[in-house]
DNA sequence: ACACTTTCATAGTGGTCAATACAGAATAGC
DNA sequence: GCTATTCTGTATTGACCACTATGAAAGTGT
């Protein structure tokens, strides 16, 4: 999973793999299938579920708990110290070949889905008059998605985590305040 | 330079190049020298230069003004027409094998430089007080470039132009009004 | 102890990569 | 008209890609 977390989906080769792994190739592709399947795997276990996620944001107290956590874990996750840096759901693959072109839109579904799932989130707080009537789901979603995207990249930049836990912060500032 | 921009520096092969420009490959090696001066020479052309990025940032009527118009640049750019989604800068190298790192890193300090040129540009209106004292420089920089990063992500990943233009002002949420 | 099944690594498969050697065409100089 | 020189396209280079066929080794049941 770290070489698909550091080096993306394309640039990782079976070769590393089965060297990092400790196996040989047949044993990896008896136990996985093919290169897909297996970084399907890696992308599983790195979030935990899809629904996992999703869930998470549905109990959070309330949706602006939900958008912060969602940043904050994503801020911590993309300069853990002994993780690679950068978050895998975001960065294996951003740009590919037309060969990996249906791998990258598997990713591109997960992150739709956690995002609107937040938008729900938020549309649900609206309608409870905890947010505003006139909060703007769709664009809050959008940049909460927009930073954690923007983030990943700059921890692969070099971002340190105090870095991103201001950006984390700088991106709340639009969300009204508690009281 | 639209081969790069759609599927990124690696997923990009020489063949893939010549055949649209409608050279031969020795023609290609004579003319640029070898793959990475070409996307150099890409990169550049699609920015119009760094020096000149800077410049505009330099140069807006004030530190908002400035991060308003790279975010609505960027939003419109990763949006447009006539050209793929995303932004070259921002979406052409994000994760990259061993052997593509150093290109990954010439674009992370181009990131990093207009990053930096716009951070400079807000504490200039701190000091001049057109910006609160508390006004966080390297937080608010590091969020407009995370999300326009994120921007051109989304764009890859399908979203339109209004829902980037949302996001945009979205992002500007946190910055004094006006008056 | 022996036949049989399962496990796994070596050694390749065809294909594609970035980059180039070489041969033929086109142009220039006289 | 003829040689010399500069281009340009084809074919090739060695390296690496995802993936697999084959044969050796290790168990396992009797």
């Amino acid at each position: 999973m770290r070489l698909f977390w550091r080096h993306g989906y394309e640039a990782t080769s079976i070769a590393d793999l089965t060297r990092t792994m400790g196996i040989s190739p047949p044993s990896l592709y008896t136990a996985f299938g093919d290169k897909r399947s297996l970084f399907r795997e890696a992308v599983h276990r790195y979030l935990g579920g899809v629904a996992a996620v999703v869930q998470t944001i549905d109990r959070a107290e309330t949706a602006r708990d939900a958008a912060r956590d969602l940043l904050t874990a994503a801020a911590l996750g993309d300069t853990g110290e002994d993780t690679p840096p950068g978050c895998l759901l975001a960065s294996s693959i951003v740009s590919s070949s037309e060969s990996a072109e249906d791998v990258r839109e598997e990713l591109a579904a997960i992150r739709r889905a956690i995002e609107a799932a937040l938008k729900e989130r938020i549309e649900r707080d609206v309608r409870a008059g905890v947010l505003p009537a006139d909060f703007d789901a769709d664009m809050m979603a959008g940049l909460v998605f927009a930073v954690v995207q923007g983030m990943s990249t700059q921890a692969k930049d070099g971002a340190c985590r105090d870095k991103l836990l201001k950006i984390v912060d700088g991106a709340m500032l639009g969300w009204p305040t508690q009281q």
